[in-house]
DNA sequence: CGGTATCCACGCGGATACTG
DNA sequence: CAGTATCCGCGTGGATACCG
């Protein structure tokens, strides 16, 4: 046991801090975002977030397991398979997330900026 | 020069990934989410999160402003006063924040609710 | 009041090597 | 394929003191 991810959960705040700390972590976000569109494998997802280590892509996923916010499902077969996919808590943060991702299609694809 | 938030702006990876560069940190959200309800001053801010430290709170405000989402105002009297509105771009966040409060209070039964 | 400046600890996170 | 283990730099962030 390496034991990382020494947090799993927290109960301080209002309810925005403590959504926060369920999804903070580099790229607890950007993985639920891509395991909206259907179960991925590890190295799927690597190869979907090609900016993270394999480090810190299992921490996150670990992290994001414990907190109930992921299924990780191993199938015991000889080149090894493991499935990750959201669980229904996990689904539920869709609203956040492509609002978020609305935000950034609107915000940050042109490079004009103060639109006030 | 104290050199702190050596990064205002990234341009890395998918939406989701840079809209998330804007709003990372441990504090930004919550901030954004406390001036969805109006202007505030420093110590008010710091009142309102405990949680955060002087230091911190300056660091995450300044960042915001680098990034557009906030507006900086001095009143150059006595006792200083500074005041921090959002920007239309960071007000434009409203729904993201919204719905992660959402979320927030659905998933982790906060025991209060706060007007919208 | 609204900050800076400085010191310092800790843990995040990258790079690399190894494994079942 | 899907991880662990280990090393280690560096940024994050707390504590404290001071300032305009």
């Amino acid at each position: 046991m390496t034991q990382l991810h020494p947090k799993a959960t927290m109960t301080t705040g209002c309810s925005v801090e403590r959504a926060l700390n369920l999804i903070d972590g580099k790229w607890k976000i950007v993985i639920l975002h891509k395991l909206l569109k259907g179960t991925l494998r590890f190295n799927e997802l690597r190869r979907q977030i090609p900016a993270v280590t394999q480090r810190m892509l299992t921490n996150q996923l670990r992290e994001l397991e414990a907190d109930g916010l992921i299924i990780r499902t191993v199938y015991p077969e000889v080149p090894p398979r493991v499935e990750y996919s959201l669980s229904a808590r996990g689904r539920s943060l869709e609203p956040v997330i492509m609002a978020l991702k609305a935000w950034g299609d609107r915000n940050l694809s042109s490079p004009e900026v103060e639109a006030a």
